[in-house]
RNA sequence: GGCCCCUUGGUCAAGCGGUUAAGACACCUCCCUUUCACGGAGGUAACAGGGGUUCGAAUCCCCUAGGGGUCACCA
């Protein structure tokens, strides 16, 4: 009988669900699933002055909004919690006096300021810095002097001498690394709580993980976990290291980076749709078999395959991620996009705060005019600034089309049609028979017709669909234009 | 710098020894549309370089170059 597939998703709660940490957190929950496993979150906690208020549940919160729900987590216990990693203090300190009693792991003296001269001084040298082994022998006399210097002790795990570790990834193949290459690293620290990858090990193996997903920037981590796990005698999850993403610079997304929206909540803002999110975020550093590329959530469950991840890092491409939201826009219901329009209508100030049946009306109105052009629902704001301006935009293009000789002529005639007809028959059918009737007058049809009355009302030479928009641009404000 | 990983069009990518080297985004053209969009049909564009192995290499091996990751009592 095969074990069941257990996989997990370890966020340290130190802000907002990232775009990166989605992936990883969606790769995982993709993996249980389709294995029909469990997916666990299990909180990182262990950096107490980094963590921030609110950031656990940040990540649980837009995780929900993504569509990932799991089976065991600190809101949702199961067997092998507790799952916040500062509330297993216990559990790591039993198995920390193990790997010291069996001379595994050792109590290391030296302050940050003695550790940083020795690094400096070993980079000056130019080797690699690596802590030497200072405190790796002392006797039980020696450690109760600096105990009694008031020095306290952190742990720090003894690294076996010329092994080398290997393990097969599940995205890159086999990978080696020298022990020697590392030096004795600390496993609690001073404070007591221990460093990442002791109770990352710790965790994955009494937590009963089956398979490790993560980000590249990992891969160093893994022999020391190794290491571990051989210390205690466990067997060793398989591991599988996912590419980064990468911004246009082609470096590992920093969160400070400016140019890209990088963090769920944002998108949510902006007016995206989960699911659209969801697909996109899937597309980063993994492809399905065929030519498909838009799924659902059971679509993808039922395909997921590890082994299609990509080894080489993937740019993130705000246009695609566009260009599939507004695909995912058209498919949703028109209440749907109006709902994700309002708010930032609200707060362009077009919109009051508690609008009354009529403005509801207009801003229908106004989300589907531009339906077909939205790609996010703040866009709105920007697409519908033509109803705003009080002076359209004039640009070279825009100076071409209204140098036609036929421009005065067909706009004095759309005027008179327009000024003929109370304010009550001002309806679309109405318009369209206006410009209808300029054509008949006129003789001029087509482009040469649309686009003077386009530009002279709006300014620009795109647009969503004139009948509508000179009907939701009003009477007034069309005849003023008209004037200009 | 040491160690590790990566390298197919502008971007994401398929490909896993024999293909006219898919597809998607972006871009361009055309069609539809009395304008604009939407939609549809096409098009431009790629195996980092050099050695091998092989009848045959984008695919396997080696070297070079470039890029990235990591070297904390952060995760």
């Amino acid at each position: 009988m095969s074990t069941k597939v257990r996989v997990r998703y370890a966020p340290s709660p130190t802000g907002h669900l990232h775009i990166g940490n989605a992936r990883t957190a969606i790769f995982n929950y993709l993996f249980a699933r389709h294995h029909g496993g469990d997916f666990i979150i299990r909180i990182e906690d262990t950096d107490v002055k980094r963590n921030v208020a609110g950031g656990e549940e940040s990540q649980l919160t837009y995780l929900k909004w993504l569509g990932v729900d799991w089976d065991e987590s600190v809101d949702r216990q199961g067997e092998y919690g507790p799952y916040r990693q500062t509330e297993r203090l216990d559990i790591y300190r039993t198995h920390t006096r193990q790997l010291l009693d069996n001379k595994l792991a050792y109590r290391c003296y030296c302050n940050e300021e003695e550790l940083e001269r020795e690094r400096e001084e070993q980079s000056e040298r130019g080797e690699t810095p690596k802590y030497s082994g200072k405190c790796r022998n002392l006797n039980a006399e020696e450690q109760a002097k600096l105990e009694a210097e008031g020095r306290i002790p952190s742990v720090r795990f003894t690294v076996p001498q010329d092994r080398v570790y290997t393990f097969h990834d599940t995205v890159k193949g086999d990978i080696s690394f020298s022990s020697d290459d590392f030096g004795d690293f600390v496993i609690v620290k001073k404070d007591g709580i221990p460093t990442y990858n002791y109770a990352v090990a710790v965790d994955d193996h009494l937590m009963v993980i089956t398979h490790v997903l993560r980000g590249e920037d990992h891969i160093t981590n893994t022999p020391r976990q190794l290491m571990i796990y051989e210390a205690f005698g466990w067997a060793p999850p398989e591991f599988g290291h996912m590419t980064l993403i990468v911004n246009d610079q082609r470096k590992k997304l920093s969160k400070r980076d400016e140019s890209i929206v990088q963090f769920i909540a944002q998108y949510d803002d902006l007016g995206y749709l989960p699911e659209a999110l969801f697909n996109f975020i899937t597309l980063l550093g993994w492809s399905p078999e065929g030519e498909e590329e838009i799924f659902t959530r059971e679509q993808l469950i039922e395909i997921f395959n590890a082994h299609r991840l990509s080894k080489s890092p993937a740019v993130f491409d705000t246009a695609k991620l566009s260009w599939l939201n507004q695909h995912y826009m058209k498919q949703a219901p028109l209440e749907r996009v109006i709902a994700l329009c309002i708010p930032h209508l609200k707060s362009a100030g077009r919109l009051p705060e508690q609008p009354n049946e009529n403005e509801i009306e207009w801003a229908t109105a106004l989300v589907t005019l531009f339906r077909d052009h939205l790609r996010f629902g703040a866009e709105i704001v920007t697409l519908s600034d033509l109803f705003f301006q009080e002076v359209p935009v004039l640009n070279d293009e825009v100076s071409i089309v209204m140098a036609e000789e036929t421009v005065p002529t067909v706009l004095s005639a759309f005027r008179s049609q327009i000024e003929a007809a109370p304010e009550q028959e001002f309806t679309i059918d109405n318009i369209k028979g206006w410009i209808k009737a300029v054509q008949v007058a006129t003789g001029i049809k087509g482009k040469g017709l649309f686009m003077p009355i386009r530009v002279a009302l709006t300014g620009q030479t795109h647009g969503p669909d004139l009948n509508g928009t000179i009907w939701l641009l009003g009477r007034e404000r069309v005849l003023k234009r008209l004037k200009q």
